[in-house]
RNA sequence: GGCCAGGUAGCUCAGUUGGUAUGAGCGACCGCCUGAAAAGCGGUAGGUCGGCGGUUCGACCCCGCCCCUGGCCA
């Protein structure tokens, strides 16, 4: 049986269809979701909780504190040994999440030339110094077409292309990931829901956080370090329950706001997921989801 | 009832000493995406400038009346 990866925005019901998949498989569950790689993060990530699970084991939750930051580099190799380690005792990867960058970096021929956090606190510096436009010109010196790839404005970028360059001496040029088949065989399925559907559904489950306790969780993250961390400190709900705290906003703007940017979310996930043309969709709202994903997965259909 | 302030983009507001609104931020829509990706970056569409009259070559701007909102006084 081919590994599956399950796909598509947020709220539309992806950890249950992997459960529910890698039970009838004989699979296990990998995490694609960077910010539920993060170890106390529960509510605010709708992470499945033990009872869901319902005995599938799961990889790759819970393995970051928060004051960590996430790497996707990072994240390639661990999900690819899990990978492997899975297929070679013949049990089905079942690959969950909403982070287009992390899955593609397991299933697509990605490399992730290295880092240097002292060159980068450097290069970091220069940029909050000269700007962005400047680090751009240099870069356009260095290397043409990576400058026209990268927006001036777009600071973080800019850094990461001077970084690779100093690092490995070469022109960044970023490689396109090719639109070739999936490793592994594997069969990637897209789960999306009618807009305005997905729009209620979203601000049902951010009021659901809120009312189990949310703040309570931030507060206790704070308390490990949540503000220090680079990307925990910004997931949707987190980073706003923190600017209630520093009186911004009182909790429900912040729920108000967390709806909002997750909205956003979604569309921005949409128009990640939308250029990957193996993509197979579903209707998450379909009643025979599992059922049909299985159709798609021996390729019968 | 009287006085004052205000009514400009979906929202909060700039602005025009009368000459086709360079409007801004947020939101919306669309897109980009290689060690922070629930991040980061960009593009586009939105306005009969509260209504009706008047003055003027020309009014969002001046005048009159009216409507609405907030405040103060009775």
């Amino acid at each position: 049986m081919r590994p599956v990866a399950i796909v598509g925005p947020t709220a539309t019901g992806k950890s249950a269809l992997g459960i529910a998949l890698a039970e009838r498989l004989g699979g296990e569950v990998i995490n694609a979701d960077a910010m539920q790689l993060y170890r106390g993060m529960d509510i605010g990530t709708a992470k499945v909780t033990p009872a869901e699970r319902r005995g599938v084991p799961h990889h790759l939750l819970d393995v970051l504190e928060v004051r960590e930051t996430a790497s996707v580099a990072a994240y390639q190799r661990q999900a690819r040994a899990v990978f492997s380690a899975l297929l070679d005792a013949g049990r089905v990867p079942v690959l969950v999440g909403g982070s287009g960058l992390y899955v593609q970096a397991v299933l697509d021929e990605l490399d992730f030339p290295g880092t240097d956090p002292g060159l980068r606190v450097r290069l970091e510096g220069e940029l909050a110094a000269a700007g962005a436009p400047a680090l751009h010109a240099r870069l356009a010196g260095l290397d043409p077409d990576a400058a026209r790839s990268i927006l001036p404005s777009n600071g973080r970028r800019i850094v990461r292309a001077l970084e690779v360059m100093e690092l490995t001496g070469r022109p960044f040029s970023a490689t396109l990931p090719r639109p070739g088949p999936a490793r592994y065989g594997t069969v990637l399925i897209g789960l999306d829901v009618d807009t305005a559907e997905l729009d209620t559904r979203v601000d049902a489950r951010v009021a659901r956080m809120f009312a189990a306790g949310l703040a309570a969780e931030v507060r206790e993250l704070e308390n490990q370090g949540l503000r220090e961390g680079r990307t925990a400190s910004r997931a949707l709900g987190y980073q706003q329950v923190l600017a209630a705290f520093d009186g911004d906003c009182d909790l429900d703007a912040a729920a108000t706001e967390t709806a909002r940017a997750t909205r956003r979310f979604v569309r921005r996930q949409r128009s990640w997921f939308r250029r990957d043309a193996r993509i197979t969709w579903l209707d998450a709202t379909r009643p025979d989801l599992a059922d049909a994903a299985l159709v798609r997965l021996s390729g019968n259909f």
